[in-house]
DNA sequence: TGTACATCAGTGAACGCGCGTTCACTGATGTAC
DNA sequence: TGTACATCAGTGAACGCGCGTTCACTGATGTAC
């Protein structure tokens, strides 16, 4: 460890930023969530791991950082797929979509911010939630419009139709990533199904 | 640690089940899956951890006997819920409310089943995923049944629409299960309604 | 029935490992004069 | 412009921890005579 340069004055964050990014290379090449270690990360930036805690509190704070980008990200992804669309069933499918690809495209951070086993004790939602619910907005939205149009049951609690139509998606996503050598066929016929499935199922019966 | 009576001739596997339902009942009681350590279990049996070792080969196969105990208890829950129906679309719907209820009743038996990393390395589905496709066997069987009667279009794979109807129940579960702070609201209405949405979704329209 | 012996289930101590975290420190950067 | 000094980002060594696993051993159980 020959050490770094030292940050200069307004350099404060730069090395804030690439703990952060190793953390998520880790999480992706790795392939694992118990190699995002203090450690590792420092050896993975070419620094060592006390200099770690000038940036982050402790480790629980590095990984609420690391899901909190992930979650941006994904946020970002979603309102894409949406945007520019009318049909509100086309914006339901096309969120659907882009949902699974980003599950399969970043499975580890998806592993982060969908299956992780809550901090212990917690008991408040925290700000990565939070977010989700961000994101779960454009999902309500589509599925109010889907209702006035008589698209959807206008009786159905929209968060209850997007709470659904959120299984069957993380559900598939989910199956994807953690058992990736069952016999699943093609995948993306798959998808297409479940996303079928999903938007089939909520729509009222012709 | 005063030691245990050393066990007689035909008690050999005596042990061998004391330390398999320690295990179980750790990942109950503790909600947690780290908490499965050879050390804990050999703690809770009231036996030194290296008496672990005359029974399992190493950590690896007591956790793979731990999953495949599971995997009976839920496939036995699930043939339980479908016998003496004959209406297809009344099996899949107990099936479906079977799956959801064992995975709220054993949730870290479910995180250990569904929502597991695979073992590093491994490309073959392993005995417990095997055990899956038996369970599934169930749902397949209602899906042609269903086929047949013509509820459900019979140019589908039977196969795929099994699967689509598993990422909903396990999108369900999965979810409630991680996010256990999230605002689900009234789980029972969102289950059924999750259930619903899976079997309506994949119902000709008629 | 009584004694010497073999078996082998379970023990106790120890190993090396990677972990998160702490602490006193160093030395390049930037500043005051 | 040149020098003495303060700052503080990052270092190096160490801590205590729980982990999976190993090894030589012990001593109750069962057997042979």
């Amino acid at each position: 460890m020959t050490g770094r340069r030292r940050a200069r004055r307004g350099e404060g964050d730069a090395l804030r930023e690439e703990i952060l990014a190793a953390a998520v290379g880790l999480l992706a090449e790795t392939g694992s969530e118990e190699a995002l270690s203090i450690r590792a990360v420092a050896a993975r930036v070419g620094v060592t791991p006390p200099s770690i805690y000038l940036h982050f509190a402790d480790k629980e704070s590095l990984v609420e950082a690391v899901c909190l980008e992930a979650f941006e990200d994904f946020d970002s992804r979603l309102a894409a797929a949406a945007a520019g669309r009318e049909d509100p069933i086309e914006v339901l499918e096309a969120i659907g979509r882009a949902y699974v690809a980003f599950a399969l495209e970043r499975p580890e951070q998806y592993r982060y911010m969908f299956m992780r086993r809550p901090p212990a004790g917690l008991s408040e939602p925290t700000p990565a939630e939070l977010e989700t619910i961000d994101g779960l907005r454009l999902v309500i939205a589509a599925v109010q419009s889907a209702q006035r149009a008589g698209l959807i049951d206008p009786a159905k609690d929209p968060l209850v139709v997007t709470y659904a139509l959120w299984c069957t998606t993380h559900g598939l996503a989910a199956l994807l990533i953690a058992k990736p050598h069952f016999p699943w066929g093609d995948r993306q016929a798959l998808a297409e199904a479940a996303v079928e499935l999903a938007i089939n199922g909520v729509l009222t019966r012709s």
